[in-house]
DNA sequence: ATGAAAGCGCTAACAA
DNA sequence: TTGTTAGCGCTTTCAT
C-alpha cells in the first residue's frame, strides 16, 4: 500500500511538497502539482485517514447514535442532520449498534468530533460524563443541562395536551391513555400533557385510566385485548405512540368495534404508516427533519465555540385523520 | 486532553506498560495495572482512535453505504449486518450521504476495512476501482465480478417470474408492467422475469405493455393516472416495487376501480406498509435481513482471507394478500 | 516554490 | 514484569 512517501519519490519531490499538493494546491507550482497527482494516480495512492486525523487532531465527522432506525421516521431525522452537516462540510456517520464497546469506541476514542444522541441505551450518566470531558453532544429527548451539551426535543407534553383536549372537545369523556415503557421520558411527558388536559377540563383530577405498553404494535394489541376482554371499553384511546395505535386499531377491528364511531383513537409520532391504515390514524406529528436540522446546527455551534441555545423544544402538530371526528371549527 | 503519556507518568510507569495495561491486561502485574487504570480514570483519559488505528493499520470497522434509509426495509438489512458484525467483533457505521467527498473519505482513505454497498450513486466503475486496490466490498444488487468483491442480491428475476406466473394462473391475461427507472438493474431484472413468464405462457412474445416510473409512490400515481385517462386499463398491474404499487392503489381507489375484482396488482419488496393498506398489497418479499447477514459474512471472509462465495442470489417469496385472488391450490 | 525535520498518540518488538 | 526505542503516515513550521 503506497504512502505519500512513495508518491513524493516517484514525482521527484519531498514529502512536504507532495502533502502541499494535496492540501493546498495553490501553494505548489502547477507543473510540480501535476507530476505529483500523476504519481498518485499511477501508484493508486490512498491517503491514510487515521494518520491525517491524528495529525490535524480533528475528524470533521460527527456520529448519530440511533437505537432503532426503522421507519422513515428516523430517516427524516438523519436527512435533517445531513443537510446541515453538508452545509458546513462535516461528515456524518450513523451507528445503531447496541454493543457498549462499539458505542464507546465512537464516543470515547476521539473517532468523531461530536455526537447526536437518540438512543435510550446510553444512560444520562454517560452523556453527562462525556460532556464533562468536553465532548460536544446534541441530546434528543432528554432533560439534561450542561455547558457542553444541547438538548433538543419535540414538545411531547404540549402535543399530548392538544390531542387530549381535542378528544375532549369532540365529546369523548372517558379517555384511556396507553403509555409506553415506564422509564421512557417521552411517554412520561406525553402522559403529563394528557393528564393536564383532563384536569383542566374537569377541574378535579379523575382516576386516569392507564396501561403500559412497550411502544410496539404487539404491545398495543396486547393491552387492547385486555381492555376489550374486561369489557370496559373507554370512549377514546390516546396511544403514546403510533406503533401501539396500530395494534389498537387492529384488535378493535378484529372485535368489530368501529373507529371512530364506537371509540376514538389518536396516536403520537406520525409515522408514515399512519396515513395508510383504515381508517387513517389521527396523530401528533413530530417535526423529525427539523429536529435533526436543529440538533446538527447546535452541535456545530458547540464545535465552533459559537453561542448555542442549550434547550430547544419544537412544536408538534395535531394531524386529524379518520380515527377521530374532524371538527369543523378546529 | 491527556494522552497515554500522562497516564503513564501519573501511574509512575513507562508508556509501553500503560499501553500494555489497556491492550493486554494479563501481561502486566495486577497492582501496576490497577494504578494505571486509576490514573486513567483520574485524568479522564480517552484513547486516541486515530493514533491507535494508524499504528495497528486496521480500523476493525466496516461501512454500510445506503442512499436511502427510509422504511424498515433497510432497517432489516442493517440488522442482519449488525448481528454478523457483532459476532466477529467488527464495528459498523452507516453512511447515507450523497456528497462524493464524504463517500470517498470512507472508501478511499482507509477509514474502514471494508464496505457494504447498496447505493446506486456509487458507479460500478468506482466499485471495481476500489476492488482493484484491494479494498474488500460486498456489493448488493450489482452484477460485478472481481476477486476482492462479492455480489449479493435477491432473485429479482425469479421473483418477478413467479409473481407474473401467478397473475397469469389467476386468470389475468393482459398484465401491465410498471417499471422503475430505466437504469435500475433491479427493475431490469424484474422486467426480465415478467417477460419470461409471459413468453413461457403464450409461446409467442406479446407486445409488453410497460411504463417507467421512478420507484416512488408519486411516480406510481402519475403512471396510473395516464393509464386510466387513456382508458386502456389492463387486467392486472405488476409494479416493480411496492412504493409505486402504493401509488397505483391510491389512484385506482380514487377512480373507484376495485382491486382485485376490476384489476389485479402485485408489488415488489414487501415493505412494511404493504400489509396495512386496503386491500393489503400482494408482493414479492425480499429477504433483507438475510441479505445483510450474508453481505457481512462474505465481507468478513474477504477480510480474513477465507474462501468466499463470489456471487450469492437469495430467493424471494411471493406474499399473497388482498390485491390479487388467493388461489387455493397455490 | 520546495525541503528538512519534528511530532501527533499509540503499539510492539526487543532488551533488560 | 517493565522500559527503551522505532516507527505507523501524515501535516506543518521554519529554512532555504
Amino acid at each position: 500500500m503506497p504512502t505519500i512517501k512513495d508518491v513524493a519519490k516517484l514525482a521527484g519531490v519531498s514529502i512536504s511538497t507532495a502533502s502541499l499538493a494535496f492540501n493546498h494546491p495553490s501553494r505548489v507550482a502547477e507543473g510540480t502539482r501535476a507530476r505529483i497527482l500523476d504519481a498518485a494516480k499511477l501508484l493508486q495512492y490512498r491517503p491514510n485517514g487515521a494518520a491525517h486525523d491524528l495529525r490535524i487532531r480533528r475528524t470533521q465527522t460527527i456520529a448519530v447514535l440511533l437505537h432503532d432506525l426503522s421507519g422513515p421516521f428516523y430517516s427524516e431525522l438523519v436527512q435533517g442532520v445531513q443537510v446541515e452537516a453538508d452545509r458546513c462540510h462535516y461528515n456524518v456517520i450513523i451507528s445503531h449498534s447496541n454493543r457498549q464497546d462499539s458505542i464507546n469506541r465512537l464516543l470515547y476514542e476521539n473517532r468523531v468530533d461530536g455526537a447526536i444522541l437518540l438512543d435510550p441505551n446510553v444512560s444520562d450518566e454517560i452523556v453527562l460524563d462525556l460532556a464533562d470531558q468536553r465532548f460536544p453532544i446534541a441530546a434528543l429527548d432528554r432533560d439534561l443541562t450542561h455547558d457542553c451539551l444541547v438538548s433538543i426535543a419535540a414538545d411531547h407534553e404540549g402535543g399530548a395536551y392538544e390531542a387530549t383536549r381535542y378528544l375532549l372537545s369532540a365529546g369523548y369523556q372517558n379517555i384511556f391513555f396507553l403509555a409506553g415503557p415506564k422509564n421512557s421520558l417521552d411517554s412520561q411527558l406525553r402522559f403529563r400533557g394528557y393528564q393536564r388536559a383532563l384536569i383542566d377540563a374537569r377541574l378535579s383530577p379523575p382516576d386516569f385510566p392507564v396501561a403500559h405498553g412497550d411502544f410496539t404494535e404487539a404491545g398495543g394489541m396486547r393491552e387492547t385485548e385486555k381492555i376489550v376482554r374486561q369489557g370496559r371499553l373507554p370512549e377514546a384511546i390516546f396511544a403514546a405512540n403510533d406503533e401501539m395505535a396500530l395494534g389498537v386499531l387492529q384488535v378493535l377491528r378484529e372485535h368489530q368495534i368501529e373507529v371512530p364511531n364506537d371509540i376514538g383513537l389518536i396516536g403520537f409520532d406520525d409515522i408514515r404508516i399512519a396515513q395508510y391504515v383504515t381508517p387513517p390514524l389521527s396523530t401528533v406529528h413530530q417535526p423529525m427533519y427539523e429536529l435533526g436540522l436543529q440538533a446538527m446546527h447546535q452541535l456545530l455551534c458547540l464545535l465552533s465555540g459559537d453561542p448555542v441555545q442549550p434547550r430547544i423544544v419544537l412544536s408538534t402538530s395535531l394531524i386529524l385523520r379518520g380515527t377521530c371526528p374532524v371538527l369543523s371549527e378546529h
